[in-house]
DNA sequence: ATTTGACCCTGTATGAAGTACAGAGTTTAT
DNA sequence: ATAAACTCTGTACTTCATACAGGGTCAAAT
């Protein structure tokens, strides 16, 4: 059992990201003691921790919700619903994945051009590509 | 000589998000005519187009008014600073690939697991390796 | 046992990066 | 001439958090 600032700590985020995540329905709700204290466990350290990493991925809150849903609310789907939901996040996620690696392509190919010298930026390559339409 | 309507159209972007990239200084204030309307020229179709660009390339707007300064004040930057600025951003999207790679490979594994038939998800025996995602 | 400090609760305000809208003035087209 | 379409400004709303204010609670030191 741990209390929100307990639970904020271990995993590394702000205390009130937790109420926010509980607010938008990203986080369910835990139990509340007597106090009116909300207790925490093992399961919320794991949604927060995916969380956590799908917003470093770039997934948006919805997506986010809905990747919980497979993860977490597992019980409530049925296995057509789940195999649904997540060969399309498959989809997306390969997509995210090709435009990122053409954009690391991009910038390498750029840094390269670029012997970063101790010149003038008016004809590094970077800047002009960006002009370049 | 375009108005703020033409010039969004002609990028393609929001007529609204114009006025926010002056405001927030990434794009430089046009001539008004007589009549207090913007008159942008060829130089704002570049500026946003560079803006367009360096966002669609995963730059923050922090790094893209950095990058808009150096162009402004060009003779000032060298070409290490550029340098060194994208080379931080190719860094961060490798980075990117491998965590979105790893999750892929996760959620591959799930649905690969599934048979889709139209049970319960209840006791899918995949939950937990959600979890190490 | 009391007090002090750290913690929790709620609601509300702030920030970035836009987007949208209201009310007023201007240009364009029919 | 008049309506539609556009522009101007300021302000409000959105998302994803983060911060703060005012109040209640817990735990440890005195």
């Amino acid at each position: 059992m741990l209390t929100r600032g307990k639970l904020a700590k271990h995993v590394g985020c702000n205390i009130e990201t937790i109420r926010y995540y509980e607010k938008v329905g990203m986080l369910s709700e835990p139990d509340r003691g007597a106090n009116g204290y909300r207790q925490y466990e093992e399961l919320h350290i794991k949604q927060l921790q995916f969380i956590q990493r799908a917003k470093g991925l770039g997934f948006s809150s919805g997506s986010i919700k809905t990747l919980m849903e497979i993860t977490h609310n597992i019980e409530a789907r049925t296995r057509a619903e789940v195999k649904t939901l997540t060969d399309a996040h498959i989809l997306e996620i390969s997509q995210k994945i090709k435009d990122l690696q053409k954009l690391e392509k991009t910038l390498i190919s750029l840094t390269d051009q670029c012997d970063g010298a101790n010149k003038s930026a008016k004809h590094c390559p970077i800047i002009n590509s960006m002009y370049e339409i």
